[in-house]
DNA sequence: GCTTGATTACACAGGTCGGTGTAATTAGAA
DNA sequence: TTCTAATTACACCGACCTGTGTAATCAAGC
């Protein structure tokens, strides 16, 4: 019963099917695709996921990750967003948002995945209102929403065309929207 | 030889595809769906459209709608997008931009299917920005890309939340670019 | 009435999909 | 060694998919 094993054999099976249905999609992937990808049988997949969908559910909390700590100034933390982004635009691995995707893929009834974009979408907004709260603006709901627009508004742009700057010309926005809201932005 | 009738039958399949692949996705809706749904024969179908591909191009091409012109003011033109984007958000068979919903469907390899995504993409950035000339601002191109990603982030957003008020938001943050290009704009 | 072209029903091919059943094999723990 | 549990190979199921072949039917123009 080698226990390391059996969590680094479903460690495994995750990793391959995030690279897969986020590279490829959800759909255009298959089990047999998956399990052919590690080199295991197809049985040993279905030992540790009673189901694709369940497959499925594992990728996205996955993919979940919270926001990580940081002792840059909140106003830094907020422009750096759109840094990091125009990074991973250029990243040749990069497609899009994954729950963004997975919603657009799997149609409008899968309850489960919406729920779970819905949390990921909001916490995003949330990691932004709570920075606002820190530079005492007038509206951080509001503004913490508008710098998610342009957050998705990029990755939506990049995943058509391919054009990393969307995230720079995301970032002039946010500067803008940061200034008029009486936060003191360096130029 | 019904000739009225032809190009009615490949417009009413058209149609009936546009409906099914925007609201249920591409992949999930099958060519005898569509047939179905229609109440011909699977063979007609393939009588009008040699393929599926070509059916999901004919669709795309289609949803592929010219600005159409109006007498408003640039300004209005511009920030009543939102307007319509908000209507458009509280019908309950808005199912977010079907080009990216395509490009996440389809995956990264369906060259024809990205490149009229993005052209549609262009197409709207282009009128934004001839809008932006009539203004005089200081970078029309710039500003014209930054409003079409508040256009496709209120859209990504709203699907995953169904939230149409993002349409608003995206809409104040129009405006206060706008503002902040030195553009007039109405209180 | 005859011709012509569109449409029909229907079977079917060839493939992929998610998922299961089963018996053999492996490897670690006792 | 012996017991146990994971993994393996592999066949198989039913469902669905895109696409085709065929022969019959229908309707309109001449």
């Amino acid at each position: 019963m080698p226990s390391a094993e059996k969590t680094d054999m479903k460690e495994r099976i995750l990793q391959t099917a995030d690279r897969l249905f986020y590279l490829e999609g959800i759909r255009a992937i298959g089990v047999d695709t998956i399990a052919a990808a590690i080199g295991i049988s197809k049985r040993t997949l279905y030992n540790h996921f009673p189901s694709k969908d369940a497959l499925i559910a594992a990728y996205l909390e996955r993919r979940f990750v919270k926001a990580r700590q940081s002792d840059k100034s909140p106003v830094e933390q907020i422009l750096g967003t759109f840094d990091s982004l125009e990074r991973r635009f250029a990243a040749k691995d990069f497609r899009g948002c994954p729950f963004v995707n997975a919603v657009a893929e799997l149609g409008p009834k899968d309850r489960a995945v919406k729920k779970i974009a819905v949390a990921f979408k909001e916490s995003r907004r949330l990691w932004f209102r709570d920075l606002l709260l820190q530079l005492d603006v007038d509206d951080p709901e509001g503004l913490a929403t508008q710098l998610t627009l342009l957050v998705d508004g990029s990755i939506a742009q990049d995943l058509v065309r391919d054009d990393p700057s969307m995230a720079r010309a995301a970032k002039e926005a946010a500067r803008v929207l940061l200034v008029n809201a009486g936060v003191a932005v360096a130029r």
